[in-house]
DNA sequence: CTCATATATTTGACAGTGTTAATTTAATAC
DNA sequence: GTATTAAATTAACACTGTCAAATATATGAG
């Protein structure tokens, strides 16, 4: 192996390397605890140092892996959404394609909220950060197009309305996934209504000046 | 202290105790790797091994923490809600006091919905499925208590609005405590907000047929 | 009282862990 | 070839979870 100087797409190839093995690992037990630089080592086939000159410390290979499990809910986003469709259906598929990964994978998914991450390795993760946003933006964009083409209404701007979405549906795969209070094969359905009811929650008159209310605090 | 046989409310009080210092452990903290058997030993004065003879393992003393912060939540929710007020004062005082005990103690939040809790220590625990089940039950009831007094249409039953509302109250905290989506101050307004959205979205026409739709599956 | 018994607690031991520092290896520049 | 220098390895430390063996001691029997 080269050992004076790698070039920086090749150890950019080596870190993606290295976090495909420690996503294998993670993703066979759903155990975070159960990744441990030793046996991504030996996965990878290295010593059991070497990760520490692609990640800092166990929080910046945590934080790396959690980036990708955001960046792999939004392309599940994005794939499920075909161009041509309408706002609202777009909006549809898209909730339906987020529960559906959710429940898919579920360690992959659990990897996005694990614990509280407000590590210092989080805290300047720009990789980390771009993910989520550009996974947010996906909510958004849609949202905003379907309230510009007047089938959402605007009574809340779109990046609160996206946080809105997001978090119900959270809500209900984090609930699922957890083994918290099983609805099973209901909830495709049970995401469906709560999307629905949130949206017709929205065209309900008394939205718009709930809404204000918040914005005025 | 006591060697040939401790009485049962003995035995209860050492293990409370010892759940007493692993709370004070981990909220000290908000990081669950930092709560072990040692640390915790040395905080309860004993012995490193002296915890296994309370809780099998490592697995059995997190579900036991668990099973203490859903009884905490079931009791911030029970403690907002004035027995004379109407229902629908009462839900909205219960999601706020939710959201409320949820940012105000995000440590002992995450407790409840850490990690993946299908482990053999969680799917055993009598202790853990009870504090849920109570937890959830206080919504529901509340919930069902409004469908009675007519204040909150019965498009869907209790117990899956009771689900609904949860799953929302959950990811609005969730996403908060994780530090995804910084809503800030604003996440009380945006509470109520979702809160209000749901009801409202209840009431919409559409919400019974969606939910006929759902329960045919 | 003595003393055996049952059980709470302690100790010892082992395999793993994260992490840092010191060391070795090998590719390039001259 | 040799010096340089980044990459990779190894050694070492203080931890951890867990279990088996050893210890200590409160209670019951005599």
């Amino acid at each position: 192996m080269a050992r004076k100087q790698l070039s920086d797409t090749a150890r950019r190839n080596k870190r993606e390397h290295m976090l495909d093995a420690a996503m294998r690992l993670f993703e066979a037990d759903g155990n975070i605890d159960v990744v441990s630089f030793r046996k991504l080592a030996r996965e990878a086939g290295c010593s059991y140092a070497t990760p520490y000159s692609y990640f800092k410390n166990k929080d910046a290979l945590l934080v790396a892996m959690r980036a990708r499990a955001f960046r792999w809910m939004q392309h599940a986003m994005l794939d499920a959404m075909s161009a041509d469709a309408s706002p609202t259906t777009r909006l549809d598929a898209l909730s339906q394609a987020y529960v559906q990964a959710g429940i898919s994978q579920p360690h992959r998914y659990a990897l996005m909220f694990f614990g509280i991450d407000q590590t210092e390795a989080a805290r300047q993760s720009v990789e980390l950060k771009a993910a989520k946003h550009d996974a947010l933006n996906v909510c958004t964009q849609v949202i905003q197009a379907a309230q510009d083409d007047r089938t959402l209404p605007d009574s809340v701007d779109a990046l609160t309305a996206a946080h809105l979405f997001w978090a119900a549906a959270h809500g209900l795969v984090a609930l699922e996934v957890a083994g918290q209070f099983v609805m099973g094969r209901r909830l495709d359905q049970i995401a469906q209504l709560l999307i629905q009811t949130l949206r017709n929650g929205l065209e309900h008159p008394q939205a718009a000046a709930l809404y204000a209310q918040a914005a005025n605090a």
